[in-house]
Formats: structure tokens, C-alpha cells, sequence
DNA sequence: TGTACATTGTTATTTATTTCACACTACCTG
DNA sequence: CAGGTAGTGTGAAATAAATAACAATGTACA
């Protein structure tokens, strides 16, 4: 089960966050059509999936969402949980600590960052938000272990060699600067100009 | 022309960013290497991407970035322009909306639209902001093209409904609810948590 | 001016991912 | 309890994307 595909691994996610919610409403059992049309795949694919990470059911009753939820945990999550950090406090760090504080037991916001005094050392969507010098010393004290960078664009290269020196092993940037980083920090970037422009080359097809 | 690959779209976006900072930085010139170092990709891919486009040069000394802005735009935009709005204006509307603006002169966010009365009828973040119950004479009066959706997951379905049925064709879902659209519609969908979750995965395997 | 070199354009190859096709079998129904 | 059906698991084929390999050709410089 060591080599997963990426899209898989994706895929998983949001298999998980769909099972929590049927979970939640009664439901224990799921075929793989039912979770493939939650979601814009196909059966094969979500059974694919599925039979990667070996999971697997005798029965023709579907998934076992209790246990499937289990099995994707065990690969996603880890036992300790992983502490994470947003650099940057503006409408989208506060909207990503928002939006997600509480919502996985295994993945926690534990600390922003920001250079602005006004913000530093003040409690900002439910989490501590520390001035930018303190990085170094929170992600050792802290252990955070993955950066969520939402800071404005030319500060991005400044703050992307703070975290990396600092030791952090995991990069998401949404910043619109192109980053590169050593091979043993996993980077993935996300720009919504670029999505935004995606979807307007594609409605322009349409026509 | 007409069948470039998704990806390859993506990069595309991505060059053009690029390519503008270079011009604005008065660089006339640029070698694929170069533009490949500045994103995470090599020089083939950049000059496959190239080929692709259909664009070339005779010389040895790089692309004339103007050209290539110009040969990329003429694939991405289109002549008129397109016009998007924002549905749901908490932390990530007012973020997108933020940032995005005036950022590209043939793609405009000319609308948002919220239910909250506070919030209606006011300008946010530099935008109108309309209540939702008014989406769909909007998106005719003002050729709505591009929904862009930050609503809270459970108001996700029946704004992708009234926006369907407004007519747009192209929707970027931000919520945390996966949807699904008519075959003529193009969707894209982005989760953070998903996002976070596979950093996270990558980081595990790093130890 | 001609030689070495760097860079582009492109075909072929490899790798990654999705889809197809079908064997297998629990479950339901009469 | 036999036969049809609907669902799973998976090798094989198809598709998409990245990479390698290299011919062709400006460019720089001796």
C-alpha cells in the first residue's frame, strides 16, 4: 500500500469527508455507485480506489462506511495527529482557519502568523496569531509540521525560507508566487487566478 | 489548436503570470529553462506547452515574452471579455474577490451576492453585493458567464441550482459539497481540506 | 569565417491514470 | 432452492501526460 497514486490520495479525502456525512445521518452501508455519484466519479474508479488502500467487502450490500471510514483514516491520518500553521492573516488565512478549525480530529491549525502589529499576538478566527519573527521558535515549540502560506505575494520567497529553515516538511501556497523548495518538503500550490482562467478557457469552448 | 491538453491550460495561466512580471520588469527575452526555473517545471515541458500553442521562434534567445503573452492570451481570454460573480461573501468571497480584481482586464467580477441583509446592496471589497434572490435577473442584465461559489456547504445545491438554471456555464465550487452539473456546464472543483489532507499524507511519508 | 555550443522543435518512449470487460458471488425472488 | 440480478474485484486496454532523445540551427567567439 506504500505507492499510492497522488489522484488517489485526493480522491480519498473527499471519499472520507462525504462517508463522515453519511455517517452522521444513519446511513451504514454504501455501494461504490452511490459514493461515485456523490461526487463527479465513476463506480470503477471509486471501487479502484478502494481496492488500492485493500480494503475490501464479502458482502454485496456495499461498503461498510464505519470501517471505510477506518481504513482511509489509518492512511491518511496519523496516530499523534500533525500540527499546521497559516502565515498570513488576511481574508484567506482567516477564512481557511475558519472554515476548517475542528473539522479533523488528526490536522490542527495550532498558530498564524502575521507582521502586522495590530494582529500579532492577538486571538484571530479562534487561533493565537504570532508576528512572523517567531516563526523559527513556534515550529520547533509547537511542532508544527506543514505552512499554509496566504501572505501577499512578494513576501512569499521571504516567508517560504523561514518555514523550510525552520524545518517544516510541508508547503501549501496560495500565494500567486511560483515556489520551489528542497526535495524533502513536499510543495503544492494553488492559484485561483489560474482556476478562474481554467473555467473561462472552458466556457469559451463551449460556445 | 483546438484540443490542447487540461494541464497544459493550467501552465499556460501560469506562464502568462509569469510572463507579465517579466515584462513589467523590462525583460524582453525569455529561454524555456528560465521560464521552467521560475515555476517547478522543466524546460521540455515548457517548450512542449510552447509547440502546442503554436508558437515559435527562429532564434536562439529565448522567447519575445511579449509575443508569448499575446499568443497565450489569444487562447484564454477571449475578445469581449468574461464577467463572473461571487456567491457567498464571507472570509473566501471577500478574499477572491480582493484579490482577483482589476488583476485581469478580460476577466471581471462584476457582481456578488449574499443572503445576509447586512451585507446586500452594500460594495464589498470593491464589488456590488446583491442579494442572492436577485442572481438570476443579474446574470442576464450584467452577461454573467462564471459563477464562482463560496457559500456555506449547505446552501451549496440550491445556489448551484438557481445559477444553472440563470444560465451560466461555468462554476468554480469553493464549498465543501461536491455537485454535479449538466453536461454543458463546466465545473471545477477546489477543497481545501482536501488540499491540507494531502500535504499532510505527503509529509507522513516523508519520515 | 568556421567551429563549438546552446537552444529550440518534435518524435518516440515511458509513466500515470482512467476506462473497459468480465469473472465471480451474495442476495433476492418466485 | 434454483435462476436471475446487481454488485464487487481486477487484469487488460485505452487514454492522458511527462520525459527522453535527438536533429536542426542560430549565436558567440576564437
Amino acid at each position: 500500500m506504500n505507492k499510492l497514486p497522488e489522484k488517489t490520495i485526493g480522491r480519498l479525502s473527499e471519499y472520507r469527508r462525504t462517508l463522515l456525512n453519511c455517517l452522521a445521518k444513519g446511513k451504514t452501508h454504501i455501494y461504490s455507485h452511490e459514493l461515485a455519484n456523490l461526487h463527479n466519479f465513476t463506480a470503477v474508479q471509486v471501487r479502484r480506489d478502494i481496492m488500492l488502500i485493500g480494503y475490501s467487502t464479502t458482502l454485496k450490500k456495499g461498503y461498510d462506511v464505519k470501517a471505510l471510514i477506518d481504513v482511509i483514516s489509518k492512511i491518511i491520518d496519523t496516530d499523534e495527529g500533525i500540527n499546521a500553521a497559516i502565515i498570513g492573516v488576511g481574508n484567506l488565512g482567516k477564512a481557511i482557519t475558519t472554515y476548517f478549525n475542528g473539522k479533523r480530529p488528526k490536522l490542527r491549525i495550532v498558530a498564524t502568523f502575521d507582521n502586522d502589529p495590530e494582529k500579532a499576538n492577538r486571538v484571530i478566527a479562534g487561533v493565537k496569531c504570532y508576528p512572523i519573527s517567531e516563526i523559527n521558535k513556534l515550529v520547533n515549540e509547537l511542532d508544527i509540521r506543514i505552512g499554509i502560506m496566504t501572505v501577499p505575494p512578494e513576501n512569499a520567497v521571504s516567508v517560504l525560507e523561514t518555514l523550510v529553515n525552520a524545518g517544516i516538511k510541508g508547503i501549501l501556497n496560495y500565494t500567486s508566487t511560483p515556489l520551489s523548495v528542497p526535495q524533502n518538503v513536499h510543495l503544492e500550490e494553488y492559484d485561483m487566478i489560474t482556476s478562474i482562467e481554467k473555467v473561462a478557457y472552458f466556457v469559451k469552448q463551449k460556445k
